[in-house]
RNA sequence: GGGAGCAUAGCUCAGCUGGUUUAGAGCAUCUGCCUUACAAGCAGAGGGUCCGCGGUUCGAACCCGUGUGCUCCCACCA
């Protein structure tokens, strides 16, 4: 695959192309069960519907950073992909979609409205998995999962059976969430709070007896959905509001339409709110619900499903509850039963999927008992047998696991499982997977019936017309796409199941991470996954979140064609530290860009070398320091990295990674063995710089995975299935050479601070000068002499000085004198090093006054007072030093 | 209303067990360089009241208390 001639910069759409095809051509995504020992990740199954954004971006990147790696140590990796079928989402754009057809869904039926979606399914759904392509994630494409599947399907309505069965799930009428535009219920976390503007009316209602006739006293209260007062019931008082004690016992009428209703009293009515009066209306709020449940009130439902007005509300009828806000307010007005209006900010629930304001609404639902089992899952993270990362989210998952509520599944709609469950038109049901097996069931009760004769025929049973929550299908997510609830015990899930790592959202942690260990649980009888990686929240510059109708979030494929997928993966990860959200920043991008050319303008450079042949002056002492310095340094940053990747620590491996390349590597040790203009580079620098660089594309492999194969099959000619995305990493416990690092510090060191020298002196580049160094580290400095010789373009003397007309600069114990043949400035000269000393002399201070103090001495360890005494001493020489080199002046 | 988290350079963040740091990185800024790997670059530099106050300690960016300011989660006082 080498070529003769490289581009001038990398060419990432050819390469990205290629390279992903050759690693499918080789199946090296592919998994199947083998002695190695498993890490298998699930992806978070994106909306069947949906096209990648940054979040998911961000979520796969390191999803396939950690798959990487693990192939590396030698894992058995395998990332399941797959989609959700989005019960909600997709049905919306079906039904948006018919009608820019004029087809609405209703006229349809069940069975059509089915078929134009899975129509859509196939034609759009598979989208977003060939994006995921595009940003190089290793997924094994043998095993694309959809929630709908005909296994799964059917593994989410056995579960469903069995909770029925175990009576953890039950039918009821409660009070729930309602969306009057996607008809639809909703379960409590798909309703966002939102501060709403809104207008507190006063409203008047007058005193009567039981029978309606006026007393002449009123009685005010305060709302802000005024047009629910056609559903009023009662008016409730707190009972020691002495304001109201003698409106106990007697009756009100409301408003318009004058229905005699009572007032209660509640200890629930708080006193210093509003006027302290309140009506309550049953069918249309949460808390007026229990009031009436608690004073056996009636309900009276104003509204039809889609939020307009019923014969039951008498007035309205057929308009929106919005629009019948705005009409009854004057209404009240020119009747005289509007004292006031005030503004007011309260909190209004909206639906997460349509963003309609939520109606609260009395209906039949079926709904999971929680309380069972969350307390096992609650306990598998409370003793960390599954690892939350960032930590802090086990607070949050604490808390709602231990005041969870009930589980509403069911939902409007048509598009996912439906629910098993058959009715007679006696309203008996019987819950079970087919018509057969639920007549089978209701024989079985019958027999048990003093009548024989059955009133009923199998065809009398009609299927519930719900579907069930996505969630309740996404919840078996990490068995059922290894087939563990379908096909139980197979070979698959017994190998890949528990999962290695969980790779998501903060936001989805109730929705989904916590369902997902119920039903593992539950299922398999063991955690679904051993660890859960919590990314950040994608935001703009402005830390903003991103969004559509903010029109903020870029367009991914535009970035990756622009930048190239390396980048973006680079760019968002670096912007990424664990646990924190992340601001993104196009100029991220182009810090990845700037990397991926960095790199290979060292690769043209190992080529350059290799093509102007090698000579074999292998005894330069100067490059094997060199080596021997880039070889340790290597291997202890290797080491850091590692660390990190095990702790989750992504953004700051690559970090650390990014300066090992870029400073160590480039900018240090391959100007360090850089023959001189024109000359051949010996053979033994040549073969460890490129070995080098080979660990090194190693190491960044996993985060840029594209550009380091490149670079992989540049450096040399390899045989056919040699790549570097499946190389396995070599395990090196070889300690780093200290020493040697020891002393490429100090040569980094003396070299930038001559350089410093030069440039506040302004000797140009080119000019070479007289270096004169006065140390009692000789040896040291004659290992790397003919290094620092060229980094800092001078002619080296060892000797002691001072040396006339030179600037003089101080390192520690060394001095070093830097000659030029321009003139000297002496006065800036002084002012430096004056600097300098007074600097070392409030230094030394500091120390003194800590080691004069008794009790720091007597209290603090015995190697933290040496340090401290060390530290003294050094700053004495140092300053000893300065004073020396200013009397030289 | 309850709970959690955060506050360190212009920006984004490290600083893990209190002492090796009178605080580090990247980006941005400034200065000098078009030096045949790379100007998408090289070399160098400047930049800080570690949010305020109080406490614990021989010693605090780090631990405790408190105030302020942000962020998030939970909670339908109409």
């Amino acid at each position: 695959m080498t070529k003769d001639t490289l581009s001038k910069n990398f060419e990432h759409r050819e390469a990205e192309a290629r390279w992903y095809q050759h690693w499918l051509d080789n199946a090296y995504f592919n998994s199947t069960p083998d002695d190695r020992p498993a890490y298998s990740v699930v992806i978070p199954p994106p909306n069947v519907t949906g096209i990648l954004h940054m979040g998911h971006c961000l979520n796969n990147t390191i999803q396939d950073i950690l798959v990487r790696r693990a192939r590396q140590k030698g894992f058995n990796a395998c990332w399941v992909p797959g989609t959700d079928h989005a019960s909600i989402a997709t049905e919306a754009k079906v039904v948006q979609m018919l009608r820019e057809r004029g087809i609405s869904k209703s006229s349809l039926g069940r069975e059509e409205f089915l078929k134009y979606a899975w129509e859509w399914k196939e034609k759009y759904g598979g989208i977003i998995l060939e994006q995921l392509k595009k940003i190089g994630c290793s997924l094994d494409w043998n095993r694309v999962n959809f929630t709908m599947d005909p296994d799964f399907y059917d593994s989410v309505i056995r579960v469903f059976i069995d909770l029925h069965e175990k009576g953890l799930i039950y039918r009821g009428k409660r009070m729930i969430n309602w969306d009057p535009r996607a008809l639809t219920a909703l379960s409590d976390e798909e309703v966002i709070m939102k501060e709403t503007q809104s207008k507190l009316y006063h409203l008047q209602y007058k005193i009567c007896d039981e029978k309606g006739s006026l007393s002449g006293e009123t009685v005010t209260i305060a709302t802000v959905r005024p047009e629910t007062i056609l559903g009023d019931t009662a008016i409730a008082v707190n009972p020691s509001d002495v304001r109201f004690m003698h409106l106990h016992g007697k009756f009100a009428l409301v408003p318009l339409i004058d229905r005699v209703i009572p007032i209660i009293t509640d200890d629930y009515v708080a006193i210093d709110f509003g006027t302290g009066a309140l009506k309550v209306t049953p069918a249309h709020d949460m808390n007026d619900y229990q009031l009436g449940e608690k004073h056996g009130l009636q309900v009276i439902d104003i509204m039809y499903d889609n939020g307009t007005f019923s014969e039951a509300a008498q007035l309205y009828i057929g308009e929106d509850r919005f629009a019948v806000r705005k009409k009854i307010v004057p209404e009240l007005e020119a009747a005289g039963y509007l004292v006031k209006t005030e503004d007011y900010t309260n909190q209004v629930g909206y639906s997460e999927r349509s963003d309609a304001v939520v109606e609260p609404r009395l209906s039949l639902q079926w709904w999971v008992k929680m309380a069972p089992l969350a307390e096992k899952a609650l306990g598998v993270v409370e003793q960390d047998e599954i690892r939350f990362h960032p930590a802090k989210f086990k607070n949050l998952y604490r808390h709602w696991m231990s005041g969870i509520k009930d589980w509403c599944i069911s939902r409007q709609l048509w598009w996912g499982q439906r629910i098993p469950a058959w009715y007679l038109p006696d309203g008996c049901y019987f819950v079970a997977a087919t018509r057969e097996d639920a007549w089978k069931k209701y024989e079985e009760t019958c027999t048990m019936r003093e009548d024989e004769t059955s009133a009923f025929t199998i065809h009398d049973l009609q299927q519930d017309d719900d579907c069930l929550d996505t969630w309740f299908s996404s919840w078996l997510w990490p068995f059922e796409v290894f087939k563990g609830y379908s096909h139980p015990g197979n070979q698959d899930i017994q190998y890949y199941y528990p999962t290695a790592t969980l790779v998501t959202a903060p936001e989805i942690i109730f929705f989904w991470v916590a369902r997902m260990i119920m039903a593992g649980l539950e299922y398999q009888g063991q955690i679904p996954f051993k660890d859960v990686y919590f990314t950040g929240i994608v935001r703009d510059k402005q830390g903003r979140k991103m969004s559509k109708s903010l029109g903020n979030s870029p367009d991914l494929l535009a970035l990756i064609d622009q930048y190239g997928a390396d980048p973006v993966r680079f760019g968002i990860l670096i912007a990424s530290p664990a646990g924190n959200d992340i601001l993104f920043d196009e100029s991220a991008l182009e810090q990845g860009r700037n990397f991926s050319n960095k790199l290979w303008n060292a690769l043209k450079l190992l080529r350059l070398w290799k093509e102007r042949g090698t000579n074999s002056l292998t005894g330069k002492a100067d490059s094997h320091f060199a080596n021997a310095w880039f070889k340790a340094r290597l291997a202890q940053v290797a080491t850091e990295i590692d660390e990190m990747g095990n702790q989750f620590r992504l953004s700051e491996a690559l970090k650390t990674l990014y300066s090992l390349i870029w400073d160590d590597y480039c900018s240090w040790y391959l100007e360090w063995i850089k023959p001189a203009y024109g000359e051949q580079i010996d053979e033994d620098s040549l073969q460890q710089a490129s070995l080098f660089f080979e660990e090194l594309m190693l190491l960044l492999h996993p985060f840029m995975p594209f550009i380091t194969e490149s670079i992989y099959h540049e450096l040399a000619e390899r045989p056919e299935g040699d790549d570097l995305c499946i190389k396995i990493s070599p395990i090196s416990s070889a300690m780093p050479d200290q020493e040697k690092l020891q002393q490429g510090d100090l040569l980094k060191t003396v070299i930038t601070t001559i350089r410093d020298v030069r440039n506040k002196n302004q000797m140009k580049p080119k000019n070479r000068v007289e270096l004169t160094i006065e140390t009692t580290l000789t040896d040291t400095y004659a290992i790397f002499e003919t290094i620092l010789s060229n980094q800092v373009n001078a002619d080296i003397v060892m000797e002691n000085g001072p040396v006339k007309g030179a600037v003089t600069v101080v390192l520690e114990k060394d001095k070093f004198f830097v000659k030029a043949e321009q003139q000297i400035d002496l006065t800036q000269q002084i002012d430096t090093l004056k600097k300098d000393l007074e600097y070392q002399q409030n230094f030394l201070t500091s120390v003194e006054k800590k080691l004069s103090n008794e009790k720091f001495v007597n209290h603090a360890k015995p190697e933290i007072v040496a340090i401290e005494q060390k530290k003294r001493a050094d700053a004495i020489a140092r300053i000893q030093n300065i004073r020396e080199s200013l009397e030289g002046l």
